[in-house]
DNA sequence: CGCACAAATTTGATCGATCAAATTTGCGGC
DNA sequence: GCCGCAAATTTGATCGATCAAATTTGTGCG
């Protein structure tokens, strides 16, 4: 256990605190001689300086805040992980910890912002899911605390709005599309939506991009008649798919793995073996439903999906937030690299995949 | 903004620093009165002391650190998210936060763990996966470091192994034996294992559940016949399925929600509508394959799974952990609760579905 | 009334780092 | 050899809390 401190370590190697602090601070106002001699110390001591004493002169905790939700419905929160672990990895890589905390309303986890910051002294704040008129950011931007969105601002209209805070999004718009698109070249030509009855932003969102590339493929005649929305659930999942093919619909995509997978389900059991395989219109091999998310549920059944870029979102976010608080001290100074953008939209990609062939046999 | 300190709120009530500072910590040291008015006090300017501070000279962070793993199989890690929730709200209710960080494996763990006992000060560690002969719980154990594991512990062989570290664990023995009562009085009798190929102990503890019930029960005969191994995967789940129904099993038990997943999939295909609703044995409805963790993907299926109470086991590891770090202070000073038991098996619980009834219609 | 002794409160030192200012060292030029 | 000036290094103060010891206040009792 290495029970070193500045002073201990310093009067060791007979020099003063303020020289080995430099040497980790600030490198180029320590002669060269010296700085590697100090250099060597630290390492064969193996001294860290402690964050607590730094964080009470500097009034810099290198820490991230960011409040968990319940798992909700779980099969779409899956991505969670996959983002949790991302910003944490970028972080740490960064020297920031990341801290977790909870909360029940929005209202709630200002109150926490108010808290962790007064107690903890945080730095910054990763907020998840953006709502039209997000009292959370409000209350961010007004105290000029550094935060960073996963969610683009929505108006109090649920469309997407201009606003001036760092935010990363994923595309969803033009992950349809793509998935229209995709399907297109397999042979379809009436591709269903299947979206959420709630009117949330991101559902629109992705519904928009289907009626483009439709319309763009010159099928916008029946758009009405092919959007479908239902709960998300795959009980949903089915009977939109039910509905759907009874309109005829050779193809579907769908708002979430949710739904798609009620819709694999249904559609498995109602045609067994040839919609699912690309049938009718497809090549054979062919999925012709297409979830969102991409989750491992997605995987293992080998559906089709659009599978967000949730790493790069984390790396970028935690980017922005590094970028603005090593901006504050030192921005001129260094020059810096070239600040991240802002705001980004990330595009998504339409992962294909060939359901699971079920039908043959291999026993272990 | 609350720029208050103890100095600051001191002079302008006119009295000393400690006084205040006892009164958050001692209470019983301050006169009534005097209490009173400070608590009023520090309640109107809204001061919240500061974590470094307090860190510096107490030496406590109370901040516990856990390793988020990598997203693995993912269908299965989804009880993570679950997990970590409840951890995080457990100790935020007990007034400690939770720090995240990653490892590629279990020395860089072991090295991480180093880095932020010098530099954050951690208070102690929550470790996710047991495994045999862990070097994790030596080192913690030798420096003499808090830490709670979820998961018990094994020796090199892969057996339970006696250890005197804290620990929570699930009995999975327990749950796949109850999974396989749920069964019999289903009125199946062949009811077979699906497991993993790989030599995990959880995985043999899980098996040997299904054993003992199954040899209870006086089906003892057949256990090598109806004891099937696979990969963990839906297509693994699927093979197995195939060919455990090949010997005539009418139900079966599975390891995780994966492998049942597949073996769903494979017998409502082989045997559509009739082997999932119950049948042959079992009466109308009810599912004749069971998994296990309760993944959100079993819900939304409507396989039946065993289910871990993983909120449960968070709650206890947080109580440990805090107990530990207490009783340090102040065990026997104010008495205080029952220790929580330093190892816990808590019992799973079978979560009995009906398969979704995709055959009906009802379109949105 | 005063004294002993406990209760309540205050004061000075400290945790381990950084900041700001003071001091010492190094070096070219006259 | 001495001066000035920049580079390198050191010193004292400080961040905001708690600890330990000192001091003041309060109470019972001879």
């Amino acid at each position: 256990m290495s029970r070193h401190t500045l002073a201990s370590l310093a009067s060791e190697l007979g020099v003063s605190r303020q020289t080995i602090s430099n040497v980790l601070n600030a490198p180029h106002k320590v002669k060269p001689a010296t700085r590697e001699r100090v250099q060597a110390a630290i390492a064969a001591a193996g001294y860290r300086p402690s964050a607590a004493a730094r964080q009470l002169r500097t009034q810099r905790s290198m820490n991230f805040g960011m409040r968990l939700f319940p798992a909700t419905d779980g099969i779409n929160g899956a991505i969670l992980d996959r983002f949790l672990h991302a910003l944490t990895e970028a972080a740490q890589s960064a020297g920031y910890r990341l801290t977790l905390f909870c909360a029940d309303s929005d209202e709630e986890e200002v109150r926490q912002y108010e808290q962790l910051l007064d107690v903890a002294g945080l730095d910054g704040f990763i907020l998840t899911s953006s709502r039209p008129d997000d009292v959370r950011t409000h209350w961010l931007g007004e105290r000029g605390t550094p935060f960073a969105v996963f969610g683009r601002p929505w108006d109090a209209a649920g469309h997407s709005a201009p606003a001036d805070h760092p935010w990363v999004d994923v595309d969803g718009a033009a992950g349809t599309e793509e998935a229209v698109r995709m399907l297109l070249t397999q042979g379809h030509s009436r591709i269903g939506f299947l979206g959420w009855h709630t009117g949330s932003p991101v559902g629109a969102d992705r519904r928009q991009g289907w009626e483009r590339a439709m319309t763009a493929a010159g099928h916008g005649q029946d758009l009405h008649v092919l959007g479908v929305e239902a709960e998300d659930t795959v009980a949903g999942g089915a009977s939109g798919a039910a509905l759907l093919a009874s309109r005829g619909a050779t193809a579907m995509v769908c708002s979430s793995d949710s739904l798609a997978l009620g819709a694999m389900e249904k559609l498995r059991e109602a045609q067994p073996g040839a919609f699912l395989s690309g049938q009718p219109a497809g090549p054979a091999g062919r999925a012709a439903i297409v979830g969102f998310d991409d989750t491992p549920v997605a995987a293992a059944l080998g559906l089709s999906s659009v599978a967000q870029p949730v790493e790069e979102a984390a790396r970028h976010i935690i980017g922005l937030l590094t970028h603005e608080l090593a901006g504050k001290a030192a921005a001129a100074r260094s020059g810096a690299g070239a600040p991240p953008a802002r705001q980004l939209l990330l595009a998504p990609r339409v992962v294909e995949r060939i359901p699971l062939p079920l039908a043959s046999p291999g026993p272990s």
